[in-house]
DNA sequence: AATTTGCGAAACCGAAAAGTTGCGCATATA
DNA sequence: TATATGCGCAACTTTTCGGTTTCGCAAATT
């Protein structure tokens, strides 16, 4: 099994599971009744958001409250970064641009 | 078909190859070079960019040039944002946190 | 004690993905 | 003109994925 994170965010159910419990830890049944499908389908995207270690659990009787664990989702951040450094750069060619033309005009 | 940007980026070789054309145009072949697949794969894989608009071409005789399109991976960045918000936040109440501890010691 | 509820795990299924092979076309090169 | 090269496309195969169904277990509720 691969299971990184970006395979664990390429699925729009997964994204919306993980939007869900950003702010507050859920229990399967009650993220399943957010969405068109079964708990079990939910339990098994759960599964992987844990292997991939995007999400805690915590017991509570018999309810298991599932909750992002926000450090993950760094990751994706760090693998963006040389890019953003990129259209930075061209952020700022686009500026000096636009100075020049500024300069230059009349 | 579902074919956005997160499905594309899921794919190791995908990254990989998104890495290797982000700072200048190269030829699939060019690209293939860089890993142990096929041309075709390689081929294959930007296709998949292609739909996504992730990727340019631009033909120079038989020869086709892939090129990053980096305004795209700007919708990466985006959907992080909601969450760069609480891992700031988290660190603020980190940051208030041990002020406090500092403002109460001895 | 009997029943209901919340849950994970396993077995199964159809659809999609990733890779290979073979082809044809266009552009170079001999 | 004949051959080699760079490429996309289509057919095919194998693997993976997302979902459903079924089951068993533990914790609540009656």
């Amino acid at each position: 099994m691969r299971r990184d994170i970006f395979q664990a965010i390429a699925d729009p159910t997964r994204r919306a599971i993980i939007a869900l419990i950003a702010m507050q830890a859920m229990t399967p049944n009650a993220i399943a009744a957010h969405f068109d499908t079964t708990r079990q389908a939910v339990s098994k995207h759960l599964r992987i958001l844990s292997e991939c270690e995007l999400i805690d659990q915590q017991q509570n009787g018999r309810e298991i409250y599932y909750q992002l664990k926000i450090d993950k989702i760094k990751e994706i951040d760090q693998w963006l970064e040389p890019f953003r450094k990129l259209w930075e750069d061209r952020f700022e060619n686009l500026d000096r641009y636009l100075a020049n033309i500024q300069k230059n005009k009349n």
